[in-house]
DNA sequence: TCTGCATCTTCCCATCGTGGGAAGGTAAAG
DNA sequence: CTTTACCTTCCCACGATGGGAAGATGCAGA
């Protein structure tokens, strides 16, 4: 199987399947004699859960953790749970920080007449604030979406 | 005042600064003879500005709108406004997308037992989906975190 | 004045996951 | 045989941020 229709059959774009393999994510595939990739079923296989598992946020060294206990049949399920509870705290908590984004810009949305007039809280408060408490919001913005370093 | 006391002042890093300048978000800032970057109060100013729009998840390129609409003394506040709906609408959407991932994997960690036993739902169904409808999910993970392209 | 330290300057590199594209080789169909 | 679709490697870019080196400057104390 073509490092294409591999690509087809898991959803992971080819550009991506190669950048797995550089960085060690997955095991260097096989070659032909031409040079081309040569997939197994069990290849796309890997792919799928990889992709799948990048769609429920997981970072790529998280999935590398998943994909080690993948593959340990002598796995204890208590490792996975912890794994992705841990990501699900995660993930709320980036939510909950967009959500707080979006209700801060909200309170000044709704001071801001929104017509011809150049008089605008939004800005106002941009500037100088006096409607919102940013004490709670400071840990700058997409930080809370970033992986903190 | 030195870059690093515009730094303190405005809670950007120097190192923000600097690169503000050079992506031209803002002007070139002033130069002492000895070639310090010099900054007025307005220029703090702007930088607080800055910092507190990147505190509400506005990207680099938004804020180089809402600075041009600040500065605009003719502005509409309509204008002002529309951006900032659209990027609520975009935060919430973010929210949404993560804490859908959370439920997801939340379903999975409700059907794994976690103890010492190698079986476990979240790996089988991330191998081979029984559980989870993934059909809403698809949008490639943090790719609802992304810009999109 | 000299010394030392803090701060400034520019320049390059790394992150993370992804895409774009060029230059050249191969497979397969017409 | 030609065309086309695919493959290969290699380099570059994004966005926003941090790290660090090498060298110049500012300031305080002896």
């Amino acid at each position: 199987m073509n490092i294409g229709q591999a690509s087809q059959a898991s959803g992971v774009s080819t550009k991506m399947i190669r950048y797995y393999e550089q960085i060690g994510l997955i095991p260097k595939a096989d070659r032909r004699d031409s040079g081309y990739r040569d997939y197994s079923p069990s290849d796309v296989h890997m792919l799928c859960f990889i992709r799948r598992a990048r769609d429920l946020g997981f970072a790529v060294s998280e999935i590398n953790d998943l994909l080690g206990l993948w593959r340990d049949k002598s796995r204890h399920s208590a490792d996975v749970m912890r794994i992705a509870k841990a990501h699900i705290e995660r993930l709320q908590e980036r939510a909950r920080s967009l959500e707080a984004m979006a209700a801060t810009l909200g309170t000044l949305v709704a001071c801001c007449h929104g017509d011809d007039r150049p008089d605008c809280p939004i800005l106002a408060d941009l500037e100088e604030p006096s409607l919102i408490d940013w004490s709670g919001l400071k840990p700058s913005s997409e930080g809370a979406l970033r992986r903190q370093p």
